[in-house]
DNA sequence: CCGTGTAATGCTCGTTTGGAGTATAAGTGA
DNA sequence: TCACTTATACTCCAAACGAGCATTACACGG
């Protein structure tokens, strides 16, 4: 990548718009940016361009339905809806919300990007593909429909991120065991510690559970040679069959190419975003219950909250307010309805909205 | 939790997580993986490989030298060393790494991607150019000589983000009063007020500074018009006199493109990254003092940081360890010589380090 | 040799957060 | 009516944090 060019640091001068990497939510100030910018002339653009590669986009969109947190899947629940990069839209942002609006009729409420990446031979031969992935997040009762997509629950990937009723008994009946063997199945005792040090840490074996760290566990898997897709990479050819590679028990739901890693990466994101940016909204319906926020956060972080501290933290930042109405449903005293401050996010620059969440 | 953008809360230590879709420094796994996935036969290229495009990376290096935060530079500091992306490595951070080292001779100790743009019409026509940016960190004495690279202080570029001394004149006495004026110039009473409500909380008007905004208050600058990269844009040709540009009294130095933006963004990434992951230590000599340690960070985030407080910090998540040897430099009682202790690096799968930022 | 300047260090204090527990109120359904 | 479920109001406590005071150690200049 980069180039050897001995000394050349191109003089482009057309100007890249872009939406902010830090706010996400695409503001009237990048379109107007972006306005302006595509109409400039550019001064100088006397600069080997690198070759040609092919790029397209993957979204990790997400919602949470009845305390579920989703993922919106296609072909048989084994890849993340990707696409093309065009070059019809002013920025890849806004073209990744027309393109997912158009397909699901979902509007998304917030998108971010996740992560680039480039693999070597993707689409065969000299051309290189470079992904850029994102993060959606979208209301409930996602009604996709439309065509192979379905929404699926990320815990089917990852089942032992689920941590809302205690530690998965898979970790300790499957993967401390595995991650263990191949600890010591090394050639050095240095070696032996260094992993079983890491999948210790990553895991919470020797201190507390980590919520944030999917991806980190999910790659010490991967390198452990637990999961299906290393398996099928290893193999350097084609996969085994799907069927028989979902079988493998208790490590998930395997995806096509590296795309469980990319879903991964968004989980990570978000479970660290909730704690400081007030992105779960954009996951709940109009009104709703701080129970129901509770357990939309929980979903989420894959574990409990004391429910007290959250209220009283959701309070004192005045996030919500009340419609006036109260909700009966889960047999119980009625709870008040409360409904997205949105000012607020006009109000502070940026936040952090805390979660509390349960030691125990 | 929860939110989206501001929720506020004492400008305490705000430890933001981050969207950190590894950890930046490239381990073994990614390497790994990227082989791996190389030798992968894809499945079922479920999507159309979109057109051809070019796409080259850009980097923001990061340097601290005697108490001063510098980047590299190239074009007589009007833009950041960028070159054209390339087939031949495993992956664009190994890549970026190898380019970097190879024309500076620096060893990068951490890497991090930081965002991708895309462009419309840039190189002319058709092809559309993406540019991945990168954050990059290096020891001290940077010695590039080589070409026409230089080290620059990144406050040359942003004077109103260097609070160690206190609020930089330049914010009362030419931002403000710009903003202000910016916010009244408004066509309605509620677009004024949301204007100065963001430049009020964004340059901490009305509240405490926030060191981490380094980028919101660019493109808040940027809407207002004050930055001459905006007013080269909505000329729509050529960029006015460089000279001319670089006069506007206070706003800072330009640079072509948007790669003030670019530095913009790998500076707020910095000084978040440095309060939860040891990353300081990549910029600092083998040996060094806690006093320059501290230094250090102070130079990074902009402020001043509370010194025994942040002895006892760095002392209890036993980060350093002594080297035995003192140094007796700035006249003054000799310093304790230390050493970053590269195992915790092992350790901990991701932690906090945290940064005692004063209030005053 | 003493006084002064500059840092390094050691310790204390009071406040703020954040995690947890207890107690009580207010509905539903059997 | 009771049994059950959830909402809500408070109280406690300990760790984390921001700040300040006091003391120790050197270099240097008279």
């Amino acid at each position: 990548m980069i180039g050897s060019p001995p000394i050349c640091f191109n003089a482009r001068t057309a100007i890249r718009p872009e939406p902010s990497p830090a706010s996400g939510v695409e503001r009237k100030t990048d379109m107007l940016r972006e306005r302006q910018l595509s109409a400039r002339i550019a001064p100088t653009p006397p600069v080997q361009i690198g070759r040609p590669v092919a790029a397209d986009l993957i979204a990790v969109l997400a919602a949470v339905t009845s305390g579920d947190p989703r993922v919106l899947t296609i072909q048989d629940q084994r890849a993340l809806p990707s696409g093309p990069f065009e070059l019809a839209h002013r920025s890849m942002q806004s073209g990744l919300r027309a393109w997912v609006e158009r397909q699901t009729r979902l509007p998304l409420g917030y998108v971010e990007q996740l992560y680039t990446f480039a693999d070597k031979d993707r689409g065969g031969g000299e051309q290189r593909v470079i992904s850029i992935s994102y993060l959606g997040l979208t209301r409930e009762q996602p009604a996709s429909g439309e065509f192979e997509a379905s929404w699926r629950s990320w815990y089917a990937y990852f089942p032992w991120e689920d941590h809302r009723v205690g530690p998965p008994p898979v970790i300790e009946d499957v993967l401390l065991p595995r991650l263990r063997a191949w600890a010591e199945d090394s050639f050095s005792a240095r070696i032996a510690h260094d992993r079983w040090q890491r999948a210790a840490s990553t895991f919470g074996f020797d201190r507390a559970w980590n919520e944030e760290l999917v991806l980190q566990r999910y790659e010490l898997l991967y390198e452990a040679g637990l999961i299906p897709e290393a398996e099928r990479d290893d193999a350097g050819d084609a996969p085994r069959d799907p069927a028989a590679i979902d079988a493998v028990s208790g490590m998930g739901r395997a995806m096509i190419l590296d795309h469980r890693r990319i879903l991964a990466t968004g989980i990570a994101r978000l479970r660290a975003k909730i704690k400081y940016h007030p992105v779960v909204f954009e996951l709940m319906p109009e009104t709703f219950t701080l129970l129901q926020l509770q357990r939309c956060v929980e979903a989420l972080a894959g574990r409990l909250v004391h429910k007290q501290n959250f209220r009283r933290l959701i309070e004192q930042q005045e996030l919500v307010e009340e419609t006036g109405e109260t909700s009966q449903d889960t047999g119980g005293r009625p709870a008040k309805l409360f409904r997205f401050r949105r000012e607020v996010l006009a109000e502070r620059a940026i936040f952090g909205t805390k979660l509390p969440i349960s030691r125990a």
